[in-house]
RNA sequence: GCCUCGAUAGCUCAGUUGGUAGAGCAGGGGACUGAAAAUCCCCGUGUCACUGGUUCGAUUCCCGUUCGAGGCA
């Protein structure tokens, strides 16, 4: 039995993935699953461009505003999460279109990568934190290379998450990063991914993301941030999230109104470009225009 | 009209006591399997406004021109 078929379409910021792929899930009667760290998120909807009621057209969309911007969430929730959401949309008979910028989220689907069950040690971590504040990250990044010399050549000696990481999982499992990864990959793909990712000029792009960006800001980014402030305690990571960090700079005065736009605007086009690297990396992906139904339709060959 | 100051990277400017130049920002390229909208790494040739002169050699000094800013009439 061929393995069923699951649409994927990726892009930049503002490349126009929400309306292409409503527009598909109506027409090849499918059903959108997120791949958003940030849509995930109740009550941040402006900024994160999240599809109004309205957008959406009744088409069903999976993970998106189901968890507190106070809890944290990571790729291996987000991997079990969207096979349960894929398995759902395929018992309906209908196509699963998982659609989305976060490149990590969608590569823990298209390469089949296994999360074992392992809980992020809250206390370690900070332990680390205080050691590398103490010690210097410089001896921290040698024991990392003691128990995991292939993990280390792959990263930079200044990149503190990742260094952190190999030593985390090393206490939490006794198996190095590099063992872990090749057991992630034990169980081979479950679906048949086509990937597509909508490909725009840079003057386009940058173009769209000002637009986008200042029509945020008219929509009430501000409030927005100030009720989450008003409702939320902690923020372990929804607001690392573009928009929302320069809004609180904004609120506690550090910057003017228009550094805050400025700014936004600068950390959008820097994400863009992040994302074209990370999606460019998939030999397999189909390159689209923006809005290019026809040429998934004829690529996906239902 | 006269006087003064300026003209150097996409922008703001630094610099060369004469040996063809460098910062910040913008921009570009890249890495990354459990925080990923996060994290991290790399990248600076530009008619030094134009014309002529002095000089072995001028972006640098001198003459003039153009443009801009300020001042005086």
């Amino acid at each position: 039995m061929s393995k069923p078929k699951v649409i994927v379409i990726c892009g930049p910021t503002a490349s126009g993935k929400t309306a292409l792929s409503i527009k598909l899930a109506q027409q090849i009667n499918g059903e959108i699953v997120s791949a958003d760290s940030m849509q995930i998120y109740k009550d941040m909807n402006i900024g994160t461009a999240k599809p109004t009621k309205e957008e959406t057209q009744n088409i069903k969309h999976y993970l998106i505003d189901f968890v507190n911007p106070s809890q944290r969430y990571s790729v291996a929730e987000f991997k079990k999460d969207a096979e349960k959401a894929i398995e759902e949309i395929l018992s309906k008979g209908k196509i699963p279109i998982i659609v989305g910028g976060t490149g990590l989220y969608i590569d823990s689907l298209i390469y089949g990568i296994e999360y074992n069950e392992i809980k992020i040690d809250e206390k370690y971590r900070q332990q680390l934190e205080n050691r590398v504040e103490k010690e210097g990250l410089e001896k921290i990044y040698e024991e990392a290379k003691k128990i995991d010399y292939e993990a280390t050549q792959k990263i930079s000696p200044n990149d503190k998450k990742r260094i952190l990481r190999i030593l985390e999982i090393y206490n939490a499992t006794g198996k190095t990063k590099t063992e872990q990864e090749i057991e992630s990959k034990r169980n081979g793909i479950k679906y048949d991914y086509k990937v597509f990712a909508i490909n725009l000029d840079r003057e386009i792009l940058y173009d769209r993301i000002n637009k986008r960006v200042d029509k945020m800001i008219n929509e009430g980014l501000i409030q927005e941030v100030e009720e989450i402030l008003k409702k939320y305690k902690e923020f372990p990571t929804a607001m690392q999230g573009i928009g929302y960090k320069e809004v609180v700079e904004y609120l506690n005065g550090t910057i003017t109104k228009e550094e805050m736009i400025d700014k936004i605007k600068q950390e959008t086009r820097r994400y863009a470009k992040r994302q074209m690297t990370w999606f460019k990396k998939n030999k397999e992906t189909i390159w689209i225009k923006s809005g290019d139904m026809q040429k998934i339709l004829e690529e996906i060959d239902l």
